[in-house]
DNA sequence: TCATGTGAATACATTCACAGCA
DNA sequence: TGCTGTGAATGTATTCACATGA
């Protein structure tokens, strides 16, 4: 059983800030619109909207890069789109497995948006013998005894888990002792990994719930505060709150000794 | 066209903070486990290791919500399930509705961790005609025409979005005008709502590009450094490296005036 | 003159370390 | 005694505002 970490302590990596690493791929997509619409050139302040952030932060992002843009112009598109594929390591072929193939892994195996950034879908597996041979998106399902052939002969470091909760850290350990040291994982569990691996988890439960918290906010000030809409009223308590020090309002199915 | 931001400024919430907010999910999943094996109360150092963070920062989480441990002894897990669900607002019933009856659509129609979660897929909505009726997930698929009735009849204020990225901001568009005002986002564009409205968004390539990054630096630090596994070694510079002030590398495709 | 690139200032998040209470 | 709850310290990220150079 895996006893290591789960979550690499967010530390940079060769000085780019990790939230300007998670941003990066943002700006590469706006790129990529303006390249094909053969725009040459951006400003900061362009780029930043298309990529839905401010261009101070933007800025800031790129300058950890290097300097690549030119004063009082702005930034060529297709340099830069070259500059953060480089960065981002996507000038280089990436081989994944997907594991778990039922909705979302076909999902997975059909979307676009992988093929088009250097990764190459290697293989489908699935644990359902049934499923053995049927191709989705073209691929044919392999089965899951093959696992570790499959990664060694195709030199795969990225694996995408999307099984069942129940299956992943067993397909996980699997996965990490056959050499794969990326792990993007999509069932709704904490996995354990040793260091040097990463995992990043994709939650779609998660964040419903999130967006939840500030609906409810967004209702309880309603009531509370303004008529309809006055998204500038400041903080006030919902009609419900109580929070700090033992609630007042509904009551709890149980309590504390 | 809508004109308004994408991200609102991730201003603190009734005092909580949003990365506070952003675990707290994780940490009912973790409770919800626990409660299934009728464990009566955890630790914070548990807890912690079971939601895959370090107990400080659970403390302090907790903290935000008020004082809901026993000190000695840890954290009534029924309890505190109920005091994290009522702050996340999932005491409530959420109607959603889908819109993008693709694989992925289907995949989340079919996700079990909504409705074991207060969320209620209220409608599934597909442009494609053909689809019209159709059920998925026991749920039949009903033409997009409906959007804005079945969004109004059925109070739906959270939306997901999970069609081809060139039809995710009309529907959006349309989702906002209805009255929708939380939308989690699949398609890989950044999408303008008004102030008041919520965004989050899941990008697939995205999260896989970060793992690239990470996995680039990994191989090239071992080229250089250590002869294959040595985490502590400091940061060096891979193989390939150049980085600031102009490439000495690989050769661009297009260099800037 | 204009937009980049960046120090300095601010805001936010995590971690430490221990006082306080069951 | 043992674990929570929290001020203080540290680390990270964002924003400001302007010097810099094409």
């Amino acid at each position: 059983m895996a006893t290591g970490r789960t979550h690499r302590p967010a530390t940079r990596s060769r000085g780019i800030p990790e939230a300007t690493v998670a941003r990066l791929p943002l700006y590469l997509r706006a790129l990529t619109a303006l390249s094909e619409r053969s725009v040459p050139t951006v400003s900061s302040e362009e780029l930043a909207a298309a990529a839905g952030v401010n261009s101070a932060k933007l800025r800031k992002d790129f300058s950890y890069l290097g300097s690549y843009g030119t004063r009082g112009v702005g930034y060529d598109v297709e340099y830069l789109v070259y500059q953060i594929s480089r960065e981002l390591g996507l000038t280089q072929d990436w081989p994944v497995v997907i594991v778990g193939i039922g909705n979302l892994g076909a999902a997975l195996a059909n979307y676009g948006g992988f093929a088009s950034r250097g990764f190459r879908v290697a293989a489908l597996i699935d644990a359902d013998p049934a499923m053995a041979g049927t191709p989705v998106a073209g691929i044919p399902v392999q089965h899951a005894d093959e696992l570790e052939k499959i990664v060694t002969d195709n030199g795969v470091s990225i694996g995408v888990i999307s099984t069942p909760a129940g299956a992943a850290q067993q397909v996980c350990d699997r996965l990490v002792a056959a050499g794969v040291t990326s792990i993007l994982n999509f069932a709704p569990t904490v996995l354990s990994v040793p260091d040097g691996v990463d995992v990043r988890k994709v939650d779609l439960s998660i964040e419903l719930q999130i967006l939840a918290f500030h609906e409810q906010r967004k209702a309880g000030e309603e009531a509370v505060g303004g008529s309809s809409v006055d998204p500038a009223a400041p903080p006030v308590r919902a009609a419900t709150d109580s929070s700090r020090k033992g609630p007042d309002g509904d009551v709890p199915a149980v309590m504390p000794a």
